[in-house]
DNA sequence: AGCACGCCGACT
DNA sequence: GTCGGCGTGCTC
């Protein structure tokens, strides 16, 4: 008998191992099969299936049965699995579990199936119409209705006919009664394809992508008609008989975007995002498992979707962090997509307005063929981006939240009916409440940070576990009553403009205000009809979608996001406002961005200003090479959490220490390394503690691998080790 | 995950 | 003495 090599699906590392079972001749890799485990009967994956065991062959057991007569898990995930578990250090079956719908596993979702009705083979309809009795009113009408199609739905002949008239039919030997399985398609407004014509760049970039089998950055500006370049080389792509996969962020798989796909691809394309239903979800996984697409548009994780015979991967708006996976299992999409074009040896595309500065370099190193389209479809310049020093406008008298430009330029828009869109980078009313006299901060009990005032609830709310406390009227700590904000957040910006504009439609569009299902969509559509409005929002307010009638674009704070003290902050900050400012004056009417700071000669918004990215590229990465920080670099970040202080004090100084003996052995590959209390100290009532370091790329997986090999001694039922490679956040 | 084994404290 | 607490280890 063969043997097969087993996955369980259990998620503990203990039982992360293969097991070998014998199993019968149905066996196939890919397969999910019951097996004996201890006394328990569960679910496994085959995973290889093979003709010797090392195990004892008296102790080996059998496969049970099957779970489904088809493999699940497609030879190309088998070895994608492998190259997963080896470079994040996963286990398998967390692995196995991203490449099937939970809905497989949960056994909740059922196949739809339907009962359709067909004539069947020789029946002569005629002949058996006269046999009726004149009185068989419904079954004449149906005799009559019959001869019209091949195929008619059960229930709608049933609704018009009744079921009896059918099941005399059918015991007549007339018609037969079969089920079908049907799989479940989400719906979407039909619209008419609008006409793509392409102007010479877009032609340029669709024919060079369509040249040869590589690796491309396409830098195309805001408003270049990315996305038309994509559905045409997509096009392309199907008509050779090949597939493609294209990953966009969660935020803009938004129903104009989908409906563009279905009104130019119709059924040839599977569309997975978290808006499907189980069932929805679950069905446009088979159909693309079946081969019955050709293309699969989705967010992150739709990269493991079991499409065969790609022909291109894209990955739009490249440089978004939601592209990594940050909460087990970790992964980035953008090895997998790697991955995945060598395994089908066909192309990948990244494309963004803002590339990702490591990716920028890989194109200047030619190891990406850099695509450009730096002017906009409608031949429109760029909006104008005016940066206000505010400093100077306290100097003059101003200590509000907007300065003098701002408020003039808002006017100005809502005036002429058009629409504003203000970005302030911070939820809530204010970032924390301080006791003016004694410089008391208010912070959560259970996290080491401070807690944001939300004015609507009139609650002092922690961003990192969600506690909730009553707002301070006077200090806890020395009774003053002079209690001050800290910097503003939506509500307060929301506030303001609502004294200055009591009757136009303000909207705020935050985590706080799209939790529920839809609320995104239905604040974005109600923005879209208010003419004049105000769309107030985090960086939810940034991407991708296009109102043409904004002409206003202001940025309370944009030095928010470049005081993390993470050293991507500058990048980040310059993809934010470029994106900002982007959705200014995207139809007729030209757009003007006010973008307000305390640091105006930062070189960050003088290349903001005059849209150069390139000039800010080469600046920034000469920074990271000065200050030895990725992509010359990778950093490393190992952190420890547990209940008690000391217990995490002293594990982490102990793997400290080895980790310092591993840096003797390769003195030359740390460049940095250090352990310290985490900058945020306490999360959740967990202590936590991290060892930061940065090495060099030459020995880079040999030494991420001792690493964890490290990290897995000392971690333990007391403590949580977790190792994360150049970590998006460092909190 | 779920179960057996085993090593200590408190009870009929 | 032994009943049962849950810490540790094993499952092809």
């Amino acid at each position: 008998m063969k043997i097969a090599e087993v996955i369980v699906d259990i998620t503990n590392s203990q039982v992360d191992k293969i097991f070998d079972y014998y199993i019968p001749e149905w066996g196939q890799v890919g397969q999910r099969v019951l097996v004996p485990f201890g006394k328990l009967v569960i679910q496994g994956f085959v995973i290889k299936i093979k003709d010797n065991s090392n195990y004892d062959a008296s102790k080996l057991k059998s496969v049970i049965s099957s779970v489904d007569e088809f493999p699940v898990i497609l030879p190309e995930q088998i070895e994608l699995m492998s190259f997963m578990i080896k470079k994040y250090h996963l286990r398998y079956v967390d692995v196995l579990r991203l490449f099937i719908p939970s809905e497989l596993r949960s056994d909740k979702v059922k196949p739809l199936v339907e009962f359709l009705v067909k004539l069947c083979d020789g029946a002569d309809l005629k002949q058996y119409k006269l046999s009726l009795r004149k009185n068989a009113k419904n079954q004449l009408a149906l005799c009559d209705y019959l001869e019209k199609e091949k195929l008619y739905q059960k229930s709608m002949l049933a609704k018009q006919f009744s079921n009896l008239a059918i099941s005399k039919l059918e015991s007549d030997g007339i018609i037969e009664v079969f089920e079908e399985e049907k799989l479940r398609t989400p719906n979407f407004n039909i619209v008419k394809p609008i006409a793509h014509t392409h102007t010479k760049l877009q032609k340029r970039a669709i024919d060079e992508i369509l040249n040869c089998n590589d690796t491309y950055l396409l830098f195309g500006v805001t408003g270049s008609g990315k996305t038309e370049v994509y559905m045409s080389v997509i096009e392309n792509i199907i008509a050779k008989n090949k597939t493609a996969l294209m990953l966009v962020p969660e935020i803009s798989l938004t129903p104009q975007v989908l409906s563009q796909f279905k009104a130019r691809f119709g059924e040839e394309v599977a569309i997975i995002h978290s808006g499907l239903s189980a069932g929805e979800r679950f069905d446009e996984w088979r159909r693309i498992l079946f081969n019955k697409v050709k293309i699969v548009v989705g967010a992150r994780s739709a990269i493991f979707a079991p499409i065969q015979n790609l022909g291109i991967i894209i990955i739009d708006e490249e440089h978004e962090t939601s592209y990594i996976s940050e909460s087990n299992p970790r992964y980035n999409a953008f090895d997998v997509a790697e991955f995945r074009k060598n395994y089908n040896n066909c192309s990948l595309v990244l494309a963004s307005a803002t590339p990702d500065i490591a990716s920028f370099k890989n194109a200047s190193e030619n190891k990406y063929k850099l695509i450009e389209l730096p002017e906009r479809v409608n031949g429109k310049p760029m909006p104008k981006i005016q940066i206000v020093d505010m400093l100077s406008e306290i100097r003059n008298g101003n200590t509000g939240i907007f300065s003098s430009t701002f408020l003039y330029e808002l006017d100005k828009c809502i005036k002429e009916k058009h629409q504003a869109m203000i970005f302030i980078n911070r939820r809530g009313f204010s970032s924390f409440m301080r006791c003016q006299d004694c410089g008391y901060i208010a912070k959560c009990d259970d996290c080491d940070v401070s807690l944001v005032y939300h004015k609507y609830e009139d609650k002092l709310k922690c961003h990192y576990c969600g506690k909730r406390y009553k707002a301070l009227t006077k200090c806890p700590e020395c009774g003053s009553s002079t209690i001050r904000n800290g910097a503003v957040g939506t509500e307060q910006v929301v506030s303001k403009l609502k004294e200055l504009y009591p009757n136009v439609k303000i909207l705020r569009m935050d985590n706080d205000t799209t939790r529920t299902k839809n609320a995104y969509q239905k604040i974005l559509s109600e923005f879209g009809m208010s003419k004049p409005g105000i769309l107030v929002g985090t960086q939810m307010i940034a991407k991708g979608h296009d109102f043409s009638d904004v002409t206003f674009v202001g940025i309370v704070d944009a030095d928010q996001s470049l005081y993390h003290s993470d050293y991507r902050s500058t990048e980040k900050t310059f993809e934010l406002i470029t994106q900002m400012a982007g959705r200014a004056g995207r139809d007729e009417s030209e757009g003007k961005v006010i973008l307000q700071t305390y640091v105006p000669r930062h070189y960050a918004y003088r290349f903001i200003a005059n849209y150069d990215y390139k000039g800010f590229f080469d600046k920034e990465l000469n920074l990271r090479k000065v200050t030895q920080f990725p992509p010359f670099t990778t950093i490393i970040r190992l952190l420890f959490n547990a209940d008690v202080d000391e217990i995490v004090r002293e594990t982490t100084k102990m793997c400290y220490t080895e980790i310092k003996e591993l840096k003797n052995n390769y003195p030359k590959d740390f460049v940095y390394l250090d352990v310290m209390k985490s900058p945020i100290g306490k999360i959740k009532n967990k202590i936590r503690y991290q060892i930061l370091m940065r090495i060099t790329h030459d020995n880079e997986n040999e030494l991420i691998s001792q690493i964890y090999n490290i990290c897995d001694k000392y971690m333990n039922s007391k403590v949580s080790v977790f190792v994360e490679i150049n970590p998006q956040n460092l909190s």
